[in-house]
DNA sequence: CATCGCCCTCCCGTTGAATGGGATGGCGGT
DNA sequence: ACCGCCATCCCATTCAACGGGAGGGCGATG
């Protein structure tokens, strides 16, 4: 009467615990969260019972789960990530006040951009989800400047797999993604009219660390029809301003 | 050759693992890992590995082992708590420029309060750390708002549990306690002179949801040498400001 | 006030995923 | 070439985790 389907480590079931929460549904039910990891019921109550022990999810009065804000916690405390996130954000807001369209801060995490930071206008080109969303590195503007100046292994893992292709602009050519990446280097920054949103243009420009690391991208997106390369100075300078900041700050220096 | 001591889940060492960071090292050798951990070199190495998959920790250019972005990626998206603090940071920076001193966001977590945001002010009483401290309840002027609304259970189990003394003015005594929440619920904010700090004082009101629970508290630290009470207005301003917003916001009312 | 539906937890015999001591392979310093 | 330290791999052993089903609670419906 055991495992009768193999290899599942608890843990790979615990991410997929914590994944089936989205912004829409913050709080579930044990039977959902089975429902929506496969697993049986049981396990799922068992599996939700230890992490409530141990603070990763938590209960509300009656019997729904949520996330726990333990995992933020660890997560916060101990990621030099986050702390770059801290230490930009005020200029971050700055940016986005004086420029008035997206700006987001993106860092590296897997083959993807991470926005650590995403400050949205009131009434911009499109709307995006707040904090914690992904885009693929080929084909954003913070994602082209991480690549540019990433480690040779990830561009040449990211120009022999798939470019998916979602506007017309969007670089799905290897040799033409190769050819771009050499450009930002050489420009410092990159300009992305449509390349993921046919109608709005993104502006990147890189971070780096004491050691010249480029750590983060700062970015902000602008209809396509205003002068995105106008942007480019108070990008420039934000970027110029954060690094001051990491410099004086007590902040580890992140590469990755 | 197996388990020589036992009772210990997959779960509770990752969670050790992730302990083994902190501010100061972000970053660890799996060797460091293990030791801190308590854990075999073996069952660390083959855990960590593990983890990295999940993208719960993540490898350096050497093999240094940091945090994973993935953690705090779940975290951050399907918590109403953290949702709450991203409507409420504008305004608790506001509050934090003109009242010039620490300004804090703590939610109810475990038997603590969780701050999770914390505006310092520059030349400050005293120096705190920057996000994802914890503070006891009954000693800390947001505690004692949260406690005062919080479950009677909750109440009773933090009356009937020992209240460490910080310094002479800490309230550690159960029917005190008892009578200085029922005077928070009265005035509706707390008033804690020294009660953690001996020289500074904190000033927390409670901040409500849409449907009436208390979410969060707001507090400020101020030198004990100053009106606090002049500061009231201020921190009940921003209190209800941020209770507009989370009614506008399409955020989800959290009330644990 | 029974009945039904749904949700959750606990029970318990079974078993494979996890374990950890030690061998193996690197890497850097001397 | 040798040593010290680190990390990964190997593999026989075994206990933590598994999951079907029983049992109990709660609310809605007839």
């Amino acid at each position: 009467m055991a495992r009768s389907d193999s290899g599942e480590s608890v843990l790979e079931r615990a991410v997929r615990i914590f994944e089936a929460f989205t912004p829409e549904t913050t709080t579930l039910a044990v039977s959902e969260i089975a429902r929506r990891a496969g697993l049986p019921l049981a396990t799922a109550s068992r599996l939700v019972a230890e992490m409530v022990r141990h603070g990763l999810l938590a209960r509300d009065d009656d019997r729904r789960v949520r996330i726990g804000l333990r995992l933020w916690e660890l997560a916060s405390r101990a990621s030099p990530t986050l702390s770059l996130r801290e230490t930009a954000m005020p200029v971050m807001e700055q940016l986005q006040a004086s420029i008035g369209h997206h700006t987001q801060l993106g860092v590296l995490d897997g083959d993807e951009v991470l926005f650590v930071e995403r400050l949205s206008a009131e009434h911009a080109v499109i709307n995006y989800t707040r904090i914690a969303a992904r885009l693929p590195l080929h084909a954003s503007s913070s994602g082209l400047v991480l690549l540019a100046y990433g480690s040779t292994t990830l561009q040449e893992r990211v120009l022999a797999g798939p470019l998916p292709r979602y506007t017309p602009a969007t670089v799905t050519g290897a040799e033409e993604l190769r050819e771009l990446l050499a450009r930002v280097r050489r420009q410092g920054f990159v300009l992305c009219p449509g390349h993921i949103h046919a109608d709005a243009t993104g502006i990147a420009v890189p971070i780096r660390t004491a050691d010249r690391q480029v750590a983060a991208a700062v970015s902000v997106i602008v209809p396509n029809d205003e002068r995105a390369r106008a942007r480019l100075p108070a990008l420039t300078a934000a970027a110029r301003s954060i690094e001051r900041r990491l410099r004086d700050d007590p902040a580890a220096p992140p590469s990755e």
